[in-house]
DNA sequence: AATTACATACGAAGTTAGTCGTACATTCGG
DNA sequence: CCGAATGTACGACTAACTTCGTATGTAATT
């Protein structure tokens, strides 16, 4: 399975992962502008952090046009599992339960009945 | 709150402060011999880094003797919660829920009866 | 046409994490 | 008492991440 290779984005490379699973696809400029709102970096930065990305492979571009598009080259949801499970392993001993109760003990945790009735579902999957 | 300064661990300093938050109090030869069951690093490696951790305030050390022990000086579940928080906000929108979908659906994830009955409980608490 | 604006490429510097070698002091076994 | 074992201290090296300046090329404006 070559195209997950890239098990370990940095912060910075999240950050902008993040805004491209959002958009889908966008140019350096389009990913600078998100950025600037939560981060003073320069332009030439964001650049060279997309153009790091591309030779990981951690995203694909195109650059037919003067002005290239990229997009993320990885699956967010398996980016989150694994540095969920990372967590798990450095955090929390290996037990994700712990992590679990962990969250869910949390004040101010706010789920909405959907949300609530799909976590109880896959409870009782495991329960049995 | 001065004890808490410290807010984000390195992965290294993760794994040390693992051990010495089950041990409660270790030499270095003590968490370096548990280190190494997982880890291929020398003695002398795992001793810069504890000295380190010792000058950022991660642990506190009684060097009255000799061999020198030491202890975790930051609390295990704030940090816990700091670096869980700081995980949902960068990978999951924010979405406490999402995370906890993602950890209970995940292949393996194993918990005993116990376990799942505090889970259960804190979704009864939450449903209300 | 000339100037300005905007795009990529890339070298280089500053920082941090992690690793280890070596020096030196103390303790222990014979 | 002497050598081996064990401890701390610390400098130095490598690799990775992040940042930016500058070069250079292309498009747009006037």
């Amino acid at each position: 399975m070559p195209p997950f290779k890239i098990l370990k984005p940095t912060e910075s490379e999240l950050e902008i992962l993040q805004i491209l699973w959002r958009k889908g696809i966008a140019t350096v400029r389009e990913v600078h502008e998100e950025l600037s709102k939560t981060k003073g970096a320069g332009y030439t930065t964001t650049l060279k952090l997309m153009q790091i990305m591309h030779d990981k492979g951690i995203v694909k571009r195109d650059d037919s046009m003067r002005t290239h598009v990229y997009q993320a080259a990885i699956n967010k949801e398996k980016t989150q599992k694994h540095l969920l499970a990372r967590m798990i392993e450095n955090l929390f001993g290996g037990s994700s339960t712990q992590l679990v109760l962990q969250v869910l003990g949390e004040q101010g945790h706010k789920a909405s009945a959907e949300e609530l009735a799909k976590i109880q579902a896959l409870l009782d999957n495991l329960k049995e």
